[in-house]
DNA sequence: ACTTTACTTTCTAAAGC
DNA sequence: GCTTTAAAAAGTAAAGT
């Protein structure tokens, strides 16, 4: 039984946290190989990690944001090269710093062509942004779970803005229901 | 007391000389997009009722304006493309569409997507082709609309397309240049939507 | 005409203007 | 509001071969 459910694939994880200490990011930008910093541009310093890969955006705080990764268990441990990275430079890193995620993109497949205009009324106008001139997407916020969804011509979704590991699956069964109420689903 | 007051009338001097800008830039955006009267009216109702809830905070007059504008075509049934519109705003292009998109569902205008219908007897007359030739586009328009062949695809490049193969079938042929420049699209789109769309007429 | 690169949209945290 | 980072979807566009 393969449904649109089983095609949820997580393509981005965000995830912040923090080592709870002041971090000179000059100095740390000349010892830490690949770092990028331009302080005018933004306060954060850039650093990104290959396997698993992912990007960081280290400040000045201490506080950290982990984007890129691929699940919840590559933002653990691309934060934690980052970690020992740190503590090889002798800065004192929390032992088991709180990591929080912040917003998982997934995408799915639908399985059917949607036929967005009928949909944009279908969904009702209020809740949509069909604005195909601009963007190829119709563009659907979602209260629970609260999330938005990118619906495109080919079936093929995104769901983002989401915190929880279920909510993308969550979200797509609703959808699916939705469309299929409204007999816009092949 | 004397001093608050004259304040009141400061801020209400600069209210409602903001007011006459915003109404003489939609007047002069209007005359030079060449919409009629009652399209520049209800581009005045909409800014004001955006100055009545409050929505130009953070935004710029000229760009609250233009999206009215831009509004205003689409309410009324004559669209014009945001490239279009954006050729006689001093506003980016980007902020234009993003200013539409906070208006509109602020005031819960509840526009329907852009028909590419809507387009046809503009760009049609612009490139002086006949009523044959717009009649044949419209059904092309129908025809591969209904196939689901429109989803997501850009409203000017749909028409441009459908507008370029009615002149091919009615014997008026344009070529893909002329009609992609009073479209606005590149020959590129035209090429990939008219494709589709004879497939879907049942031609090839 | 073909490929490659890049920009449009959505989300989210971070510090500061 | 902006700046930066990542990722997918599909359409459009421009540059280079």
């Amino acid at each position: 039984m393969s449904g649109p459910a089983d095609s949820i694939e997580i393509q981005n994880v965000v995830a912040s946290t923090g080592i709870g200490q002041e971090l000179d990011l000059e100095a740390l930008a000349d010892d830490l190989p690949g770092a990028d910093f331009n302080p005018d541009n933004f306060p954060g310093l850039v650093y990104r990690t290959q396997d698993p890969k992912a990007a960081a955006l280290i400040f000045r705080s201490g506080k950290i944001v982990c984007t890129g990764a691929k699940s919840i268990d590559d933002v653990h441990d691309a934060l934690g090269i980052i970690f020992d990275k740190l503590r090889e430079l002798q800065i004192p890193v929390d032992d088991d710093p709180e990591i929080t995620v912040q917003n998982i993109v997934s995408s799915a497949d639908l399985g059917h062509n949607l036929n967005l205009n009928a949909l944009a009324i279908g969904l009702g106008l209020e809740d949509v942004e069909y604005e195909p001139e601009q963007f190829p997407g119709l563009v659907y916020r979602m209260d629970k779970p609260k999330v938005v969804i990118l619906l495109f011509g080919s079936g093929k979704i995104v769901i983002t803005g989401g915190k929880q590991t279920d909510d993308a699956a969550t979200a797509v069964e609703e959808i699916v229901e939705r469309i299929d109420a409204l007999g816009l689903l092949g | 007391r004397l001093r608050k007051w004259q304040e009141r009338i400061r801020t209400k001097d600069a209210g409602e000389r903001n007011l006459q800008f915003a109404l003489s830039e939609i007047d002069r955006m209007a005359s030079a997009l060449g919409v009629p009267r009652s399209v520049r009216e209800v581009a005045s109702v909409i800014y004001r009722r955006a100055l009545n809830e409050d929505l130009i905070r953070g935004r710029s007059i000229e760009g609250v304006a233009t999206s009215a504008l831009y509004a205003a075509c689409r309410q009324e049934g004559i669209p014009r493309s945001l490239d279009e519109v954006a050729e006689v705003s001093r506003v980016p292009q980007k902020e234009i569409g993003r200013t539409y998109r906070y208006i509109s569902q602020e005031l819960g205008l509840e526009l329907k997507p852009v028909d590419p219908k809507q387009f046809v007897p503009r760009f049609a007359s612009a490139l002086e082709l006949s009523e044959e030739v717009q009649a044949k586009a419209t059904e092309i328009i129908d025809v591969s609309a209904e196939q689901g062949l429109l989803s997501g695809k850009s409203p000017t490049g749909f028409a441009a397309a459908a507008i370029y193969a009615a002149s091919l079938l009615c014997n008026e042929k344009k070529t893909q240049r002329e009609v992609a420049d009073v479209a606005q699209v590149t020959e590129v789109t035209i090429r990939n939507r008219y494709q589709e769309q004879i497939e879907a007429m049942g031609f090839r």
